[in-house]
DNA sequence: CGCACCCTTGAAATTACTCAAGTTCAGTGG
DNA sequence: CCACTGAACTTGAGTAATTTCAAGGGTGCG
């Protein structure tokens, strides 16, 4: 398995591309100097588990490139993903609290992330009260994702559920083509079986609202509006 | 619309009966003179909205005793339970992040709750680190239960999830007799119709696994155990 | 008593699931 | 260069579950 590991400096840290939207987004030098070389940059390719539902962990990531998904095992072994994280997303927020993984953390696709060990949280929290407000705003921001998650992805029929994967994974964005995780993880995010999902795509693309950019079916060019009306659509 | 308030002094709010799995459970006598008379005591009948998603609000409720759901509007019309609360837990916790409600909360049941202005949480929260403590844990539990809420009652058949939401309900106390909302509710909770929602009570009462108390039939003695194999039922 | 509200039930239509082939495509090794 | 293979996607046909629409109870309250 081809893994890379790169211990960050407080230097490179400080000057990070996602970090607007991350959770150190407004620390200061001083508070820097107190995590050089606790952050590693990871980069693990597609179906890598960054860890396992119920065991024990001390970690966090920040995902800084990629997807990846949260999932708990039913107790037919099936599992239901729960969420998605996009860049700016932290997986293993829970340890801050109490050091057990609520959830499995997969990537779906290549992932290059940030693993920060808690107790870089828990004593930066202390001193820096901005990180604090940070860290509940990440919690806000998972919370609001987990509700839209039950409103949006697990209501209504096959079709609307679909529509409305699609437009979120094209965040809003709807020039750029989407990425269309396997059929059996779509039926896994929707609460439908992989044939279900497959058929749903199928029928978008015969409608016109989903074209392939690719051989596999992966990417699609979408019609956003049209998605939006299925979505919606009372009837 | 029968509507009690009482202004907690902070003898009152110290000696709080579930204080101990509250927001404020290992505050000092210091702390609970800053929110003297700042904190009202609420009760209110079944049915009454707490507050609506979406709007400006700057004010959290800790449910002291009965249930209440965190609702988000569909496109048309219907509403979809995200959450139950139960006592102990947080209403409007958002609003510590900012101040716009995310869900409306709607009581199923009378309830009494503790109106708390955010400014007694922010003001607390950097005075007191247990406090802080707590907050995060809340965060937590919510986060949780959301995920509970897709991963049990957002997957499987009609019975599973009605299954589940009798046992989570009975909160595991196999023996005492569990109060279901109105169908209607039940269907909402679940992702399916109230139609649905009545068949699966209908028929979980012909097999016996529910045992009405009552003749309006909301409240029910359980088979935990039987429920608990429908529940997990992989066939 | 009758009205309102909710719960229940029925029957037909729709949607989704199951099971079982095919198909496509990328990668592999001859 | 090409057939082979595995994995994922697609499709079909039959079955099961759910929705829809509509009508018929039961209960509590004015």
């Amino acid at each position: 398995m081809h893994l890379k590991i790169h211990a960050l400096g407080a230097q490179e840290c400080e000057s990070c591309g996602i970090r607007a939207n991350a959770l150190f987004a407004d620390l200061t030098s001083d508070d820097f100097r107190l995590i050089d070389r606790m952050i590693h940059e990871i980069s693990v390719p597609a179906h890598t588990t960054l860890f396992d539902e119920g065991t024990q962990g001390q970690t966090l990531f920040t995902i800084r490139r990629g997807l990846v998904k949260l999932v708990r095992y039913q107790t037919d072994g099936t599992q239901r993903i729960i969420r998605l994280l996009t860049p700016g997303d932290i997986a293993g927020l829970e340890t801050t609290v109490q050091p057990v993984y609520d959830s499995s953390a997969i990537t779906l696709t290549e992932v290059t992330a940030c693993r920060i060990p808690r107790t870089v949280i828990t004593q930066l929290e202390s001193t820096s009260p901005r990180l604090h407000a940070q860290l509940l705003r990440k919690w806000h921001e998972a919370l609001r994702q987990a509700d839209d998650f039950i409103a949006d992805l697990a209501s209504g029929s096959a079709r609307q559920r679909l529509a409305r994967l699609l437009l979120r994974l094209s965040k809003g964005e709807g020039c750029r083509p989407v990425l269309l995780p396997p059929r059996e993880d779509v039926g896994a995010m929707l609460g439908i079986t992989t044939e279900t999902a497959s058929r749903a795509v199928a029928a978008f693309r015969r409608e016109g609202l989903l074209d392939p950019l690719d051989r596999q079916s992966r990417r699609f060019r979408i019609d956003a509006v049209a998605l939006a009306a299925v979505a919606a659509r009372s009837d």
